[in-house]
DNA sequence: TCGAGGTTTCGAACGGTGTTCGTTGACGAA
DNA sequence: TTCGTCAACGAACACCGTTCGAAACCTCGA
């Protein structure tokens, strides 16, 4: 559609020089883009290569295999995490929760990134940052330093576990009329359970079956985290 | 090993009586033989079907696919978790974590369900048990409904994170010796970051990376989780 | 300008995966 | 005995990550 009419079929340079030589950068391009518009499973060397108009064994010369594919495309993704505030000792809780916020909404962004990063050791210097801020916030709040230090293990593990979990249900290609059939016949399930046996579940159908699509979860899990984190501060 | 000398090479009833029929029980035992043995990335249906003597297309006459397989994994799991003790009012902190202990060790007992279980409504007889007592707990400590409802789906989904951080690593084929290096060099390069920049990143080097192997870490995140919780509970 | 050496590209292939198709063969009902 | 039904399963399809080796290309010294 962008292409000129004038514009020859046969390229003037030599066909070999009209592609730009590979490069890392290109193939994590290449990679993101199949990754937001196909998800993490479509993320495969072919698609890859594909995309760049080449095959699979290309890759090979720039990136050691599919693992750290999935490492590079982990930095790019966490590249794009912005956390501008100065860090307000009297804010630590707000801010550190608008930090795993801010994590989730690029998680999403970037569908099956999560896959891609859950139990992976965050390295980049992006990462670094994100790391030091969570301690010097966690500092603020007089939360020991080893505790401070764990946590900085903690909260990456529940955002990404959080989003992760999205990712698999969106993966099953649902309509959001599915979902609300899915949700509406769970909470029916819970409510005929036998009451003898699971009087609670049953009791609390309703609220177990609420807020399973929006951020209200998410909410709830960073304010538990959050509120246990400053229930460690130690007393001044 | 355990064949009897005198067993007839060739059974007395005829081959095709020999083979008891497939059905999802045996389906699922052998994958879990598999799971146990070789971990997640081995139970293929290739791999189940060969180890019950026939081709992958016979399993699915009684599974629908490879995903259902995986449910019928972690129900299989789940149902080897064991909640005996009487719920104790005064003790329901206590109890949680003792609940969280008892699935991450389920979990570490199966290697790779937590892989398959994770993002999985937990729907089976056994996953309702554990439902049902982790809100009785919540109830106990005061904790509002919708806060115990939403704790349901947060608990398990820490606990697996956790387990699925662990099977990822232990994935990599390494020897202890290969992980004491990797933290070894993990903590130094905290410790060289310029301190401008990180000055908690490399002050906290060596709490960041302690207990990395152990269950201190797992501890110390239901222990946060158990505090968050208990916070939100009502005033009397 | 030429040629050698090293790097990059990439078609082909290997062994694996989940899944489907269509045939086979055993069994219960008529 | 015959027929209809359905589990069993061999073969195949379309994928996957990865490797190999040959060709194409770039760089640089002679």
């Amino acid at each position: 559609m962008t292409q000129h009419p004038w514009q020859p079929i046969s390229p003037a340079k030599p066909a070999r020089a009209a592609k730009e030589p590979l490069n890392r950068e290109r193939i994590v391009d290449a990679a993101m883009r199949v990754l937001v518009s196909n998800g993490y499973d479509a993320v495969s060397m072919r698609k890859v290569a594909q995309e760049l108009g080449t095959g699979p064994a290309s890759l090979y010369a720039h990136v050691a295999n599919k693992r750290e594919l999935d490492q590079l495309l982990v930095e790019r993704a966490a590249s794009q995490m912005k956390f501008d505030e100065e860090v307000d000792p009297e804010r630590w809780q707000e801010q550190l929760k608008a930090m795993m916020r801010e994590m989730l909404r690029v998680l999403r962004a970037n569908p099956g990134v999560a896959q891609a990063s859950i139990g992976q050791v965050p390295l980049g210097e992006r990462a670094l940052r994100s790391t030091e801020r969570i301690l010097t916030l966690l500092k603020a709040g007089n939360v020991p330093d080893q505790a401070a230090a764990w946590a900085v293990d903690l909260i990456p593990l529940y955002v990404t576990a959080v989003a992760f979990e999205e990712t698999v249900q969106s993966a099953t290609n649902w309509t959001p009329e599915d979902v609300e059939g899915f949700i509406r016949g769970l909470r029916e399930y819970f409510a005929s359970l036998p009451a003898d046996q699971f009087p609670l579940t049953v009791a609390l159908a309703g609220p177990m079956t609420s807020g399973a699509t929006g951020d209200e979860r998410f909410e709830f899990g960073i304010t538990v985290i959050t509120a246990g984190l400053a229930s460690l501060a130690k007393p001044h």
